[in-house]
DNA sequence: ACTATAGTTCGACACATAACGAATCAATTA
DNA sequence: TAATTGATTCGTTATGTGTCGAACTATAGT
């Protein structure tokens, strides 16, 4: 009944209506990143994480890459992102200056310079 | 706490998902419009036209003017909605063709072709 | 002044969704 | 093979949100 199109658009908006996911793209305007690099910065549970990565998956936000036991999550690149990157502009445009969005990226510099099997074990003992 | 960028930013993503209110959007596109018109092709109630409206005006995507007892909605315009409009034209670009929009569109060039005192009078005695 | 009317606000309800911890999965390491 | 580990899935709970009808507001018409 619905069309395809209006169907794939709301996956997309649902997508952004959320603080956690928008931060999360954020993130990954500076590349790629695994999910316990996401998590450390975002400072939530993992299965929250896992979830909010499947949604952006699932509107074709995020692409991801399986590397042993972690996970990469990264923007889409090249003729498969290109229905992405507009909306992705727009949110950088309105973000770049944002508080909440150059705290993350300080943050993620950190544990971006860290051992992330180290990270992994650290996220574990709490 | 939380800056005001990321605030505006998940006023505008939250108002975008929701499928009426992009059906509203994108009849926008067509023009200025009343409440009652609009309303017509929705078919919802007024309460919630009205709700859905307040939610796109709070985000800044679109812009009210009152005349006599009709409320009318359009798309912001001039300077003041820059930034609304990089936005809009993301949507307008995924939905063109959908088939949603197209049947909407089609509806509402009957409905504003009509009489709107006659709209709102056939609107009552439901 | 009274009535009618176009929209909005309010209160209630149903449904959707973000968060967590527990259980599970898939891959690596001992 | 068994144990470890990074990530996901599932079940539960709390909060948010779309919808409606009833009550209200502001404007126009009688």
């Amino acid at each position: 009944m619905n069309s395809e199109a209006m169907k794939a658009t709301l996956r997309v908006t649902k997508a952004l209506a959320d603080q956690q996911r928008i931060r999360i793209l954020m993130m990954l305007g500076a590349g790629e990143l695994c999910v316990c690099q996401i998590l450390e910065v975002l400072g939530l549970a993992p299965s929250t994480v896992s979830k909010h990565l499947s949604v952006l998956s699932n509107a074709g936000l995020v692409d991801s890459r399986k590397e042993g036991r972690w996970m990469y999550y990264r923007l889409p690149e090249g003729k498969h992102g290109a229905f992405a990157r507009p909306v992705l502009n727009c949110l950088a445009a309105m973000l770049e200056k944002d508080e909440t969005t150059v705290k993350d990226a300080k943050k993620l510099k950190a544990v971006v310079a860290g051992d992330p099997t180290r990270l992994c074990r650290r996220q574990r003992e709490r």
